[in-house]
DNA sequence: GTTTGAACTGAACGCATGTTCAGATAAAAC
DNA sequence: GTTTTATCTGAACATGCGTTCAGTTCAAAC
């Protein structure tokens, strides 16, 4: 056996959540067939079964690590002020998402694949991290700097605009990744000015 | 036979249409089975093929008619300065789109399940659209009353951020959609001041 | 009353699906 | 050198897939 303690090896594992999340993210998780999954990572659909129970909680556990990675990099987040914080907020939003395309778009648009308990924790986390930014939002309000009607609603909104970047930013593209930060909160700034 | 022109029931085609954009937006493509299109109009699943050559022509005529439909809509604006075209633009996108939650669903989510020659018609129709506040930005700023770095990435953003009520929007919750257009008008029109 | 033809059924086609499992393999443990 | 065990294969299981098509039905056309 490979380890003394514990079980599988510590390299296949990985292996097949990165081709999954690969293959994920290009056709869907419908249309990914185990078979497929294993061929890329070289091995027979069966011996998959060794590192997950079942197709469904790969697609799970895919999208809670990213959903915790997001969340464990905002726990580092040490600005002062609403304005300082919303700045940090939002490059980091554009940053993460940019490194990450696959992972983001497989926890959009696979959220109706979810089993009832999975899908609850996914939402569970993504709440979370809503309300770090309505948080931020809240306390411009109240401190006079920001300017917002309804910050639930506004939290909905800029997220949506952040995340819209995945969409159309290609690296290597016209406009580099810093320039594209600052593009963004330039919009963000304003759309929440007093 | 039905008629004494033409072919096929002008009743079944639309009904056809109608399930399979409810079960494609609830289930995504992939895990749609014709037959199960067909048990909800009530035909066994050979007789679909009276309507439609195959299941990929399903999916395309949606998305199409879905953003044609967006187009000429958007054709019949008559608002004269960036001003007012912008806040028309915006408060018909909300409008729109949370009357057609399916094939705004759709339409974003199943494009890679179009061969290359469907995808491209349907990439067009959207360009088309972002071209047209794209538009209203450019003559904005050239009149002094918008201020945007880059008009074409604000388009990006601006649409990512309306389409985003989708997600969250119900009927009869907290906010009426009078409200919810007037709350991101808001915010779109900030985003873009001077 | 016969002809016509659109609409539909029901079975069939070959192939793919997620998952299971008995048995083979080979490397570590002692 | 034997035992142990993590790992993997390859076949099998029942089920479902998109699509085709010969044959049936039945209302309209003449």
């Amino acid at each position: 056996m490979a380890r003394t303690q514990g079980s599988h090896s510590d390299i296949t594992g990985p292996r097949i959540r990165r081709a999954a999340l690969r293959l994920f993210a290009r056709q869907g998780f419908a249309a990914v067939s185990m078979r497929q999954i294993a061929s890329e990572v070289g091995v027979q659909a069966g011996a998959l079964y060794n590192y997950i129970p079942d197709k469904q909680t790969l697609l799970y556990e895919l999208m809670r690590e990213h959903l915790e990675a997001l969340l464990a990099a905002r726990a580092a987040a040490t600005s002062a002020g609403p304005a300082a914080r919303l700045e940090d907020f939002t490059r980091h939003h554009i940053r993460f998402h940019i490194e990450r395309p696959d992972e983001v778009f497989i926890a959009y648009m696979e959220l109706r694949n979810l089993e009832p308990t999975n899908f609850a924790e996914i939402e569970r986390l993504r709440r979370a991290y809503e309300d770090e930014l309505e948080r931020i939002l809240r306390d411009g309000v109240a401190a006079g700097v920001f300017a917002v009607a309804d910050p639930r609603i506004a939290t909905y909104a800029l997220i949506a605009m952040l995340t819209g970047v995945n969409t159309w930013y290609r690296p290597g593209g016209r406009l580099s990744l810093a320039e594209v930060e600052t593009l963004y909160w330039d919009m963000v700034r304003k759309a929440v000015a007093v």
